[in-house]
RNA sequence: GGGGUCUUAGCUCAGCUGGGAGAGCAUCUGCCUUACAAGCAGAGGGUCGCAGGUUCGAGUCCUGUAGACCCCACCA
């Protein structure tokens, strides 16, 4: 113990220095090990693109509060780090960049293209990690992963030839979401409604060879170009005499037939549909029923190809003013009326998604689906909260085929070649040299990419080395937890369950840990486009890591949302200086007595004091309940419990109490020096267990304590979890604290009521018929004069009391015993029988409550005894205070 | 249209399996008591959205209802 600590907690000036130590130790790697119980959690894969935010805050703290608190209960804690390609976010971006420079798609081949991104990823790619590091996470990055490298490539390789040839991935033209900004298929769980103020164009569609007219409605009159039906309900019984007609479609010149499909709401709108099966996915279906021609009007960037005649060219939305104006001048628009209605946007980019038919690959989902259903219902896999599990059967009960394939050229190539020459299509674990139908040389690799989520579907096995059997997969897999934010079930969680039970033919993880977002304190989502984001490296900066951490857990509930404020970090940083002045104290203190006495003295169990017993059956409590918190995830209760055990009864009771026995000089007695380095000893033995329990949450306070308060070496990061032990209950000793503490308690109270300077030292009396009691606060009272600012405590029964006290005194009662103190000692008779006589109201009451419950022959019948007891116990007390305050108002007349 | 969350002190939120309402911040009072003023000792402030029900007993469980928010959804 050896250089002194600062005055105030500077987490700037060790943080950095502590994780370079952790590094160069390899705490944070896991190894297989037959010996140990292994402990696995995979880390959701940052973009390469992404800078460190909020969410990356939470939901890195709560991995590694798990793995540190793992680690130390003894298991092999393996957090697999590592990033993703990101696919389109890190394609867009590079694009931008390329941009300026004046290189685009056009102009450069897929191969300088990757060149670059490469090279970007190379530069870029580390950065989230560097940022993650700031954050103390303890993830093994000796083992860090990419979803393109050369492993996980290999992974996502095998997968899609396996369900290639199972079956479950095909290519086929079906109806898919396009988006026309980034130039790429997405798949459904990619597009967000959003609710618009639109219009319904009521349009007439001319009956051929009759006068009359169809009716329908339509929010994108632009798709009109690309109709090849109108259809009605068979029930319909206003439009059955037309099922079969052909009409005019307006502004074509081509003519369309009346169908029936069941499809159609009768109540909705006017009842009669357009069928645009190129462009709506109902319609798509109707189509594919009835045999419709499909007509594609749109090209890729969603201005009109050149099946839209005369409106070829124009972008979509230039085309509906366009063809409106048109229909209105032929007389062939009936009316235009607000509508509102979800319209799909791209959640990348936020452009419009257009529903086009496009050659794409899918996945089958039913088959894969099923399973994944089951686990959760077997509780193979378990979210917490649970409620999270309704989301995930609901979107798996209705899912659709995922398509897979995107036009990007940053990602993993669909492993599929077509023959030029016979068109057989080749999908393999090799790359294809020749035709095997054929024997062509001439093969083209289909030019799409894998959807990004396909490699972080993997991700859980991936990353342990499959498809290669490594020691690795067969001791960490299924992992243990995976920890999420609520926002991307649909696109992982269900991904990587699918997955796992289909390749590893298991769960790839036992529980899904949920958390919420974190908001801005208004409650708004934190947004680059609002600009109201936080930047975590800015919090750490001011405030330090560990206060970012116990903020980010403390004060919400998993699954929820919460806010972030500055007063709430700025709090968590006083309480990282609380528990560095209390290290400063303990160290301030020992340095004091080693001055004093020279040496420490060998104590056992023996030599403990009623308050040392008290604080280690506290602590001991505070183990066990935190652990127990722990095991069910309640990572924000159980740091509330530790965080309030070492302010409050650690710093705030035990260390007062213990302030006179500490006073030590060398001329001290060799009892009080003893018994100061056994107080001395319980503080940093107490102080050390406590820290343990905090290290998952604040790691890099808590070692820089650890290290200092011992004279070794070793990290508080593998030290072992404190665990509850029998031997350290000492309930008679905790009782007899705890009725001190209510003594000072009380006698503060009085004093504050009374308007008694704290400088007034009073003459304090503990009148108790209880023997023991008498003797317990007799030991204690030494240490306790301080804390009862009394020049004399006195220990004795009732008669004692009244002879001590006489007439003239104040009191309070408190669990067993009555706290006196004399008039004398106080100065205001009327302030004193005001303040009786509220003590007595309220006694009635709680006397009335007592009393009814009590007499209330179904509580004594149907309550737990214990109850009861409990109950007539509290009732006891009442009545004594009851008396006391009554003789007390008596006395002052 | 379906599902979910929330409604508790002035603000932000805890409150697990039902047994006398809590924290942080803010406000007020008194303290620089040499570990800590980023602190200490206190105080005020709540009909736990509303209405029913179950129960000896409900912030906690059930039903209904009002408001805020979120997610899902192919009614053109």
């Amino acid at each position: 113990m050896a250089n002194e600590l600062a005055k105030t907690y500077e987490p700037q000036a060790i943080e950095g220095k502590i994780y370079q130590r952790w590094l160069e130790k390899r705490y944070f790697h896991a190894e297989v090990d037959p010996k140990k119980k292994p402990f696995c959690i995979v880390m959701p894969p940052p973009n390469i693109t992404g800078q460190l935010h909020m969410g990356h805050a939470l939901d890195n703290t709560l991995q590694d509060i798990l793995t540190r608190w793992k680690r130390m209960q003894g298991y092999s804690a393996l957090w697999q780090p590592g990033t993703d390609h990101a696919a389109i976010s890190t394609e867009v971006k590079i694009l931008a960049a390329l941009a300026k420079k004046d290189i685009t798609k056009d102009n450069m081949t897929r191969e300088e293209f990757l060149e670059y991104a490469w090279e970007w990823k190379k530069e870029y790619g580390g950065r989230i990690v560097t940022q993650l590091k700031k954050m103390g996470s303890s993830a093994d990055w000796e083992r860090e992963r990419f979803t393109m490298d050369e492993g996980c490539s290999k992974a996502v390789r095998e997968v899609f030839v396996r369900l290639y040839e199972k079956g479950l991935i095909y290519k086929g033209s079906r109806i898919i979401n396009w988006c026309p900004e980034c130039q790429t298929s997405i798949s459904d769980a990619e597009v967000e409604h959003v609710d618009e103020n639109g219009h319904f164009w009521h349009i007439r569609y001319p009956i051929v060879g009759e006068d009359g007219f169809v009716e329908i409605a339509t929010t994108r009159p632009e798709t009109l170009l690309g109709d090849t039906a109108v259809a009605v309900n068979p029930e319909d019984e206003r439009y059955t005499h037309l099922i079969g007609k052909m009409l005019e479609l307006p502004l074509t010149g081509r003519q369309i037939p009346v169908i029936a499909d069941a499809y159609v709401d009768k109540e909705f709108g006017t009842g009669c549909v357009k069928i645009t099966p190129a462009h709506d996915p109902n319609d798509f279906e109707v189509g594919k029923r009835h045999g419709l021609e499909e007509i594609n009007v749109l090209n890729d960037d969603a201005t009109i190809n050149e099946n839209g005649g005369k409106y070829a060219g124009m972008d979509r939305y230039e085309c509906r003013k366009a063809l409106v104006a048109d229909l209105e001048a032929a007389g062939l628009l009936v009316k235009v009326v607000d509508h509102q209605h979800a319209v799909g946007h791209h959640d990348r980019c936020g452009c419009t998604v257009e529903p086009m038919i496009k050659p794409q690959w899918f996945v089958a989902m039913e088959e894969l689906a099923k399973p994944a259903i089951e686990a959760v219902k077997k509780g193979d896999m378990k979210f917490v909260p649970d409620r999270f599990d309704k989301i995930y059967f609901h979107w798996l009960e209705n899912i659709r085929d995922w398509c897979i394939s995107r036009q990007l050229w940053w990602g993993h190539r669909i492993p599929a070649w077509t023959c030029e020459d016979c068109g057989e299509i080749i999908v393999g674990r090799e790359d294809p040299t020749v035709c095997p139908k054929c024997g062509s040389a001439k093969l083209t690799q289909d030019p799409d990419t894998l959807d990004t989520w396909f490699s972080s579907a993997l991700w859980p096995f991936s990353t342990l080395g499959w498809p290669e059997k490594t020691p690795e997969l067969e001791y960490f897999y299924p992992t243990d937890v995976l920890v999420t934010g609520y926002d991307i079930i649909f696109f992982w969680v269900i991904r990587m369950m699918f997955s796992g039970l289909e390749q590893m033919g298991d769960v790839p993880f036992r529980t899904t840990l949920i958390h919420g977002l974190v908001r801005d304190s208004q409650g708004r989502k934190m947004s680059k486009s609002l600009g109201n984001g936080i930047d975590p490296l800015e919090v750490i900066d001011k405030f330090g890591a560990d206060a970012l951490r116990l903020t980010l857990i403390t004060g919400n509930t998993p699954g929820n949302d919460m806010r972030f404020f500055w007063e709430r970090v700025e709090a968590s940083r006083n309480f990282a200086n609380k528990i560095w002045n209390a290290s400063r104290f303990i160290r301030m203190k020992a340095d004091q007595y080693l001055e004093a006495a020279g040496k420490w003295y060998e104590s056992s169990r023996e030599d403990l004091e009623i308050e040392d017993r008290w604080i280690i059956s506290k602590v001991n409590d505070l183990a066990k309940e935190v652990t127990r918190n722990m095991e069910s995830f309640e990572l924000g209760i159980a740091v509330q419990k530790v965080y309030d055990f070492i302010w409050e009864e650690f710093c705030d009771w035990y260390i007062e109490i213990l302030k006179d026995r500490l006073n030590v000089t060398a001329d001290s007695s060799d009892e009080k020096l003893r018994s100061a380095s056994v107080a001395l000893q319980t503080l940093n033995d107490v102080l050390i267990r406590a820290l343990k329990l905090l290290h998952p949450y604040m790691p890099f306070i808590t070692e820089e304590l650890f290290t200092s308060l011992q004279d070794e070496e070793e990290s508080i990061m593998i030290s072992s979890w404190p665990e509850w032990r029998e031997e350290d209950c000492y309930p008679d000793e905790e009782a007899a604290v705890e009725h001190m503490k209510d003594a000072v308690i009380a006698v503060r109270k009085l004093r504050n009521d009374m308007n008694v300077p704290p400088a007034k030292k009073a003459h304090v009396i503990i009148a108790s018929p209880d023997v023991k009691f008498r003797e317990e606060a007799e030991i204690l009272s030494a240490s306790f004069r301080q804390l009862l600012s009394a020049e004399q405590v006195q220990i004795t029964d009732e008669a004692g009391a009244e002879a001590a006290a006489g007439d003239q005194a104040v009191s309070a009662v408190i669990h067993g015993a009555v706290v006196y103190m004399p008039l004398a000692d106080l100065v205001d008779f009327e302030k004193e029988r005001e303040r009786l006589t509220k003590e007595k109201a309220r006694l009635e009451g709680e006397l009335k409550r007592s009393r009814g419950m009590l007499s209330n022959e179904k509580f004594l019948s149907k309550a737990p005894a214990d109850k009861v007891e409990a109950e007539k116990e509290k009732l006891g007390k009442y009545e004594q205070m009851m008396q006391t305050v009554e003789e007390q108002l008596a006395k002052l007349g």
